[in-house]
DNA sequence: TTGTAAGCGTTATCAA
DNA sequence: TTGATAACGCTTACAA
């Protein structure tokens, strides 16, 4: 009997086990699980049968049976921002701690998928979703509430009371940061925004409007840009903010990402960062710190609520009792480096 | 009838739709995966049922029979590096191209997590994986000969006939760096290795190696220092490298990763880039563009060999012939920035 | 055009 | 301690 190379490998099932040591289905399935009861000598044999055919369990037919797949998502935004990344890393984390394995989920920014996402959750074969969603509309809290599998979202500071959520107010976070501009004798402070039709974006253009009312400055629509929340998006819009005249003294980023490419295209220009201009994103990403000037952000606690979230939703899938829908939230904080601050001397 | 909140949500299947609409169970599942013959009325009717009582289909279930889920994995060390994430990003729209979804899986560099995805493959509820293993064994190789699913790899230069490979010679990269920084005039270069018992691990050394040989250079082991593949772990390393006295004037490093992190520190020193030391890099991220100062580096193509392995595998996974195995190579390229030619003037 | 029924590979209940 | 057997929710011959 020769095995002809190439061709389709064939499953060998829980049957073939049986018919080979000479038990029946039933058991073997209760040695490899180590469930119920089964003799030793049994054990050994199917143990040792299930190897030499190379038996491997079909998680299809029994995550159809057992519903439950033991594995849990997250859909993020764009892997390619390392905040989320930051986020991934300490849900995976917490579920490998619990024996649940974590799928990443990278919804490419677009609203198409986060929907598909959510309203097809068996499709993704796991047993529960975190997610962080860009655009957060009724029919977004809609479908997460009839959703048949748990769902945590994580999210700004509109919090939804029967949804799992975990929660930031970033507006308060830029708000921050404008203190701190001011206070180093800023006034022409340029905002630049990523896509302002989302969730991220609305908040982070409000804590920048709410600042300025609060110090009494003028809203300036030419100080006010906006660009997608990448690194590339950063540099471009840096271009258009120095090449429009709007000659600000500060650029409120409203993340790390764009913070970075505004950094390279005014060190390009030659002017001083932050002498000419002072800049400041958001996230407290690892090559914010590690850029040249060092930049200033404030921390959203992404890994904080990456752990915070995945707590949430495991207690969800292993606790027995219904417990009501929790909003957790978390404070912003203010992180000062040398991309706002002169060093006199 | 109220309905209980909170209470786990019962799961509507194709019978209770079959049910309310008076027809077979056979004749929805037709209507819905608009497969076979069925009139326009059944059509409309089973429809409309599905809507309003909120079917959605048990992906379990509909797997389990037709034995594929359309979904393809992606596996790499870590998330953390973008140039996986560059990497991801083309797997995943050549995946979309054809109607698969991606699965991103993350390592986390251990070994054991790799061995565990490639062993249990159906556990990832995938059609098919690509791996990109930081190690890569004998008895990896003979795992993924025996998996059940297509499995491609994106590896070194050590390709195995009967296992599809998108490979990349890193240790001719090396070389080519290595050209340049001569070329510039540097004479002791020191190589800051990542983890030395993984694949790039060991090709990169030797690639360093190879070109001191091939210059007639002694080989000292006191410029070779080893760290992990990550920010934290270069900007580590810059310290023993700058503080045990090994003097360099050049530092290649394993990867951009490590090469940002050695940048920060060297500034931190006021150590002039390229004037007192040059610093290259190898993956070619987008971060490094951006660095201060801009950093050379090799490009290894990520996002190329990224597509040619999911056209790979997405042409195992649909084309009915039996094809051979393949190998498929991507030649490294240099790419000059500022971190390693001193400007005159 | 539709319905009946046989699986897909498991787990779990119930007898033996 | 074990074995039949009935599900799990779906697709797909085969019949009607």
């Amino acid at each position: 009997m020769t095995k002809k190379t190439g061709s389709p490998k064939a499953e060998v099932t829980i049957t073939d086990v049986a018919k080979k040591s000479g038990v029946s289905i039933a058991t073997v399935s209760r040695v490899l699980n180590q469930t119920g009861r089964y003799g030793d000598d049994t054990a050994r044999k199917v143990l040792a049968v299930a190897r030499e055919i190379g038996y491997t369990p079909n998680y299809m037919a029994k995550s159809l049976k057992r519903k439950k797949t033991e594995q849990i998502a997250l859909a993020v935004a764009d892997m390619g921002n390392p905040v989320y990344v930051a986020m991934a890393k300490s849900v995976q984390q917490v579920a490998k701690a619990h024996g649940y394995r974590l799928v990443l989920l990278s919804t490419e920014a677009l609203a198409s998928e986060e929907f598909g996402i959510i309203k097809s959750l068996s499709r993704q074969y796991v047993d529960g979703l975190i997610i962080s969603p860009l655009l957060y509309s009724d029919e977004h809290r809609e479908l997460i509430k009839e959703a048949k599998q748990p769902i945590v979202v994580i999210t700004g500071s509109e919090s939804d009371p029967d949804i799992d959520s975990v929660l930031v107010d970033s507006s308060q976070g830029v708000q921050l940061a404008m203190e701190h501009l001011l206070a180093q004798g800023r006034s022409r402070i340029a905002f630049l925004n990523g896509r302002p039709d989302t969730v991220p974006g609305v908040a982070r253009l409000n804590g920048y409007y709410a600042s300025l009312i609060e110090h009494g400055l003028p809203r300036d629509e030419n100080l006010v840009f906006a660009s997608d929340f990448t690194l590339a998006g950063g540099y471009q819009a840096a271009t258009q903010i120095i090449n429009e005249g709007a000659k600000p003294d500060a650029i409120m980023c409203a993340n790390d990402l764009m913070a970075l490419g505004v950094i390279r295209y005014l060190r390009e220009q030659d002017i001083r960062i932050p002498h000419d201009i002072a800049v400041v994103g958001m996230d407290d990403i690892e090559h914010g710190a590690t850029a040249y000037p060092s930049l200033t952000t404030v921390s959203l606690l992404a890994a904080e609520r990456g752990r915070m979230a995945a707590e949430l939703l495991l207690n969800r899938l292993t606790s027995e009792e219904q417990q009501k829908p929790r909003q957790l939230q978390v404070v912003p904080r203010l992180i000062v480096r040398e991309s706002s601050v002169v060093v006199q001397g």
